[in-house]
RNA sequence: GGCGCGAUGGCCGAGAGGUUAGGCACGGGUCUGCAAAACCUGCUAGAGCGGUUCAAUUCCGCUUCGCGCCUCCA
């Protein structure tokens, strides 16, 4: 079946067809390093994770560029202020991200460049928008992107171009571009910027903001790639920028398709540090929730709506991960050894279509849940099952999760002495000696564990 | 002001022009030395006002409310 997406370009759903073969090349926004990435930014990230997990389970090649920002304003200013070399200042942002991702269980791009790695290419790109007439300078050393050579600016933004002359923002500083709505390729050297500097054509600077993900994406994809992805934020100016200085330096279609996943709110407010509710990924991993948890909160609303991040929901998610690890460790159980895979059972192949059927329609990520839901359900009452059943179930379960990254329960380490202790309290249950079984129950809990009797022996839980 | 998105049961959140979304919470039950968990089961909503239709929560319009972008925020 097709997968359908919201293409941000025609505003309206359309079958995603890569343009060579069955390999999707896709270039999504990265992280800006100049401090850890809060939940918001991890929102996206999260969103693009689940669009290359299923495009791989579709059965399509994905090649993923991701970027990251290591020269901008506030990555100059935090290494100015931190004293630290600005390599030495990204570098543990970077580690910092790369560590966030492990723990958020979000697979590997293919390639993360950073910015201060292509500059050459930038160079190029601008060099060739010289030679086109659509680069300029200004007194100032800087370079410009004259808006009114590329008669399709703002396309993707769907822009009232009238009306962005005399409308807006307009920054007072600006003076030297030929058009307020102009963008910088190229800044020329400021003092500010110390020794973060690089030659140029035209002289000492850095590059601006948009241009790196045009060189990048062209360095790994080529002039013409299928997706490009990113916050809604990013739809102008960025990546309207992007399409300008791409389009026009090569003179070809950048990208086929653009998908923009919405905003995160905190408490339904947009999340700001003075509203007190802005968070990093490390700071709610303080308040002893896991990656698994977090991850299962940000995956659950649809890419296009706005999601809104509570700690109570992030509770209840807990509860409905229980759910989901009880009924798999059945499963596993009832599966034991067994090697050989039998039928799928009905519900469970229902469960696998309807969650394709969701998922290809836009990433329908509550319909794909909900079915997975159903499939507990129905599986619950399908016990006792046989181990080939099981097999089966067990495998469908891993393919799931190949999508989903939530579903394989964490190892749960439970120190040896406890395990000792549990298995006292049943020697003393079936010995009818209650007082003790408490007493070991009891000393379990003061341990900081629960112990629940199951079917299947008793079980530890971390509290 | 311009462009765009949204409003669903106690909370979160889907699809579908007529037939159960789902999760959490809550009530009932099964199981159990106790307890917990688990499982089964119940809970039938769709901002307001008009319109189209045999039929609308679903399509159209207006209103109200919320949110985003409008030159370097995912």
């Amino acid at each position: 079946m097709s997968f359908k997406i919201y293409n941000t370009m025609s505003r309206s759903p359309e079958e995603l067809v890569p343009l060579k073969d069955n390999h999707v090349r896709m270039y999504t926004c990265g992280p800006t390093v100049y401090n850890y990435a809060h939940i918001g930014n991890y929102r996206a990230y999260m969103f693009e994770d689940l669009l290359r997990r299923w495009l791989k389970y579709k059965g399509f090649k994905v090649t993923q560029v991701q970027n990251l920002t290591d020269v901008d304003d506030k990555t100059i200013r935090g290494s100015r202020e931190s004293g630290l070399p600005l390599r030495d200042y990204t570098q543990k942002y970077k580690d910092a991200f790369f560590e966030d991702l492990k723990t958020l269980n979000i697979e590997p791009a293919e390639f993360y460049p950073a910015a201060t790695d292509c500059i050459p290419e930038m160079i190029a790109i601008i060099e060739k928008l010289f030679t086109k007439g659509r680069a300029y300078k200004s007194d100032d050393g800087s370079v410009y992107f004259p808006i009114d050579k590329f008669p399709e600016y703002g396309k993707l933004a769907r822009l009232d171009r009238e009306g962005m002359r005399s409308g807006a923002r307009v920054a007072q500083d600006e003076y030297d571009k030929e058009n307020a709505a102009d963008f910088a390729l190229w800044k020329g050297y400021d003092e500010a910027d110390g020794d973060v500097v690089w030659d140029s054509p035209w002289g000492k600077g850095r590059p601006g903001w948009h241009i790196e993900c045009s060189a990048m994406s062209m360095k790994y994809l080529g002039e013409t790639f299928d997706l490009h992805t990113g916050g809604v934020d990013n739809i102008f100016p960025h990546h309207e920028d992007e399409i300008a200085q791409s389009e026009g330096a090569n003179g070809c279609l950048y990208s086929k398709y653009w998908m923009h996943c919405a905003h995160l709110q905190v408490d339904g407010k947009k999340m700001s540090k003075s509203l007190g509710n802005f968070y990093t990924l490390r700071e709610i991993l303080e308040k002893g929730f896991t990656g698994r948890e977090i991850r299962y909160e940000l995956i659950g609303t649809h890419y296009r709506q706005s999601l809104n991040f509570t700690f109570a929901s992030l509770n209840a998610n807990r509860a409905a991960l229980a759910r989901l690890d009880e009924f798999y460790a059945k499963v596993k159980d009832a599966a034991g050894n067994e090697t050989s895979a039998g039928e799928l059972p009905s519900w469970a192949g229902e469960l696998e279509k309807r969650f394709a059927e969701a998922l290809d329609d836009d990433l329908n990520i509550a319909g794909g849940l909900g079915a997975l839901f159903d499939g507990v359900h129905e599986g619950n009452k399908a016990f006792p099952m046989n181990s080939k059943t099981a097999l089966a179930v067990s495998n469908l379960w891993k393919k799931l999760d190949s999508v989903l990254g939530f579903l394989m329960p964490p190892a749960a380490e439970v120190p040896a002495e406890l395990i000792q202790m549990a298995e006292a309290r049943v020697a003393a249950k079936k010995a009818k000696n209650f007082a003790e079984a408490d007493r070991l129950r009891d000393a379990i809990t003061a341990a900081g564990w629960t112990v629940q009797d199951t079917p299947t022996g008793p079980k530890l839980k971390k509290v």
